[in-house]
DNA sequence: CGGACTATTGATTTGCGTCAAAGATTGTGG
DNA sequence: CCACAATCTTTGACGCAAATCAATAGTCCG
C-alpha cells in the first residue's frame, strides 16, 4: 500500500468521522481498504450511465461532476464531488442508474472495490450505518438541487451553489471566503440549468454588487452575508446531525 | 399487533424483496417491526422540514409528497411516495434536512421508530444493505427529477412524470395503463416546476394527441409508446438491479 | 343549493434562450 | 520564450417558452 493510498483513505475516514462515530478497530478497517489510484484529465468521463462498475470512486484531488442527459442530448450536472467524497458510494449497493461521472479538472481517484465496502459494512455492523448516512447527506444536497433548479431565478441559483461549495470546501469547520473551483461558465450552466450566456450575465450582476467574483478558477466571496441572502442559503441541510454525538452511532444493541 | 399493522409491514417487506434477498428469519424480523397507524387528511403536513423526528413513515394507503420551499415561499415537490414506500427511511440515519412530507390525498401511515429500524439493520448484518439500497433507489429517482426539471420542456416533463408513476404503481411487474393519481394541476405544477396554468395547457396538448388524459384523479394512458417517446422515458433507473439475484445480497462473508 | 376549490381559456409580459461576433486567457509545440 | 490555436468570457440584438394577470366555467361536497 503506497503512501498516497494511505493518505487518500485517511481523507475518506475524516469525512466519515465528521458524520459518524467509529471505534479504533473500525477506523483501522477503513484505513485498510484496498483500491488503486488513477489519474484523469479534465473532461474525462470515467463512470458511464448505463454501465455497471464494481468499484466506488474516492476523489483524492480535483473536481468531478455527476452528469445526466436528456434524450435530446441536453446535459445536466446533478452533483459536484470534491476531495474526500466517495462519489459513487451508492453504486456499492446499487451498481447502475444514477448517472455518469466526469472529471471537471485534472483529478486523482482511488477506486475501491464494492466488495470491500460491502464486506466492511457486514463485518462491523455498528459501522454499517456510516456509508448509508453518507449517501443520505448526498441525497439531501440533491433535494436542494431540485429546489434550486426548479424554483429560483438565475442569480439566486448561482449564489446558492457558490455558498454551498464554500461550506463544503470548508468541511464543517468554517465557511471559506476563497476557494478553488476550477469550473467553466458552461459547466456552471449545466449545474444550474441555465445557458452559459445567462450564467455570464448573472455572475456579472453578482460581481457588480461585490458579492462574489470568480477569477481564473477561484471563487472570491466579497460579502458572505450578502451572498447567502441573495442565494437564500441556509447550511442546515449540509450538517450531518444536530443531535448529540451518541446519535451518530447506534450503541451496542446485540 | 393489529391485522392492518401486519398487512402494512407485509407491503413494506414486499417492496424490500423486490430489491434485496432476505432470509426467512430476516423477513420475520421485518414483519415484527413495531409501529403505530395514523390517518391523515388531504393537505396535511406530517413531517416538517427543520423538525427532527424519531419515526419513519411507511405509506400504507394514499399519496404523499416530499416538499421543499425557497426563501420566498415558492414550493417544490421533490418526490411522490406511494403505498409500500417508507417515505423518510433516510431519517433513520439522518433525522433532518431532507424536506417535509405532506399528504396529497387522504393517507394512512404506519410510523415505525427509527430505533427499531436501526436495530434491525445492526442485528442482521446481511440485511443491513436492504434499507440502504432502498434509499438509493429513491436517490436515483431524485437525480432524474433534477434532469427533468432542469432540462426538459413542459410537455416532456409532464409526460416523463406520468410514465414514472405508471411504472412505480405497476411495482416492477407491468406498466399500468390506468392508475389512480389523485393530484391537482397545481400540485403537478409544484412537482414539475411549472405554473398550474401552464400545466393545464400542456396536459391539453397531451390529451389532444391521445397520449394521456387525467380524469377525476385517474391517469389514463392512451398510447404508452407515444407517451414514453414524448417523455424521453427509459425505466432503467427504476430497476433495482440488472445483475443476477446473488448480487442483491452479500453472501456470507464472515 | 351554495360555497370553495379546481380547471380552462385569453391577453400580455418577461426572464432566459438563441444566434453571432469580438476579446481575453490559456496552453502547447517549435 | 514566443506564436498561435484552442478554449473561455463577454456583449449585443432578437425570439420564445413559460409566467403573470384576469375572468369564466365546471365540480365536488356538506
Amino acid at each position: 500500500m503506497s503512501l498516497s493510498h494511505q493518505v487518500s483513505l485517511q481523507l475518506f475516514l475524516d469525512r466519515l468521522m465528521e458524520r459518524s462515530v467509529l471505534s479504533d478497530e473500525e477506523q483501522q478497517a477503513v484505513r485498510a481498504l484496498p483500491g488503486h489510484m488513477i489519474e484523469l484529465n479534465a473532461r474525462q468521463h470515467f463512470v458511464h450511465v448505463h454501465e455497471e462498475s464494481s468499484y466506488s470512486c474516492l476523489i483524492v484531488a480535483g473536481l468531478v461532476a455527476r452528469v445526466g442527459y436528456t434524450g435530446t442530448g441536453a446535459r445536466q450536472i446533478t452533483a459536484f464531488h470534491i476531495p474526500g467524497d466517495m462519489a459513487d458510494l451508492h453504486s456499492a449497493v446499487r451498481p447502475i442508474g444514477i448517472g455518469g461521472l466526469q472529471a471537471v479538472s485534472r483529478t486523482t481517484v482511488l477506486r475501491v472495490p464494492h466488495r470491500a465496502i460491502r464486506e466492511l459494512a457486514a463485518h462491523y455492523p455498528a459501522i454499517s450505518e456510516a456509508p448509508w448516512r453518507d449517501c443520505m447527506l448526498d441525497a439531501a444536497i440533491l433535494m436542494q438541487w431540485v429546489v434550486n433548479v426548479g424554483r429560483r431565478d438565475a442569480r439566486t441559483r448561482l449564489a446558492h451553489l457558490l455558498c454551498e461549495m464554500a461550506v463544503r470546501y470548508g468541511a464543517d469547520r468554517q465557511v471559506l471566503r476563497t476557494y478553488r473551483f476550477p469550473i467553466t461558465q458552461e459547466q456552471l450552466a449545466d449545474a444550474t440549468a441555465l445557458t452559459s450566456v445567462h450564467v455570464n450575465r448573472s455572475l456579472k450582476t453578482l460581481r457588480a454588487d461585490r458579492l462574489v467574483e470568480i477569477r481564473s478558477g477561484t471563487v472570491e466571496i466579497g460579502d458572505w452575508d450578502g451572498l447567502a441572502t441573495v442565494g437564500e442559503f441556509d447550511a442546515a441541510y449540509l450538517v450531518a446531525d444536530t443531535a448529540p454525538e451518541r446519535q451518530k452511532r447506534l450503541l451496542a444493541v446485540m
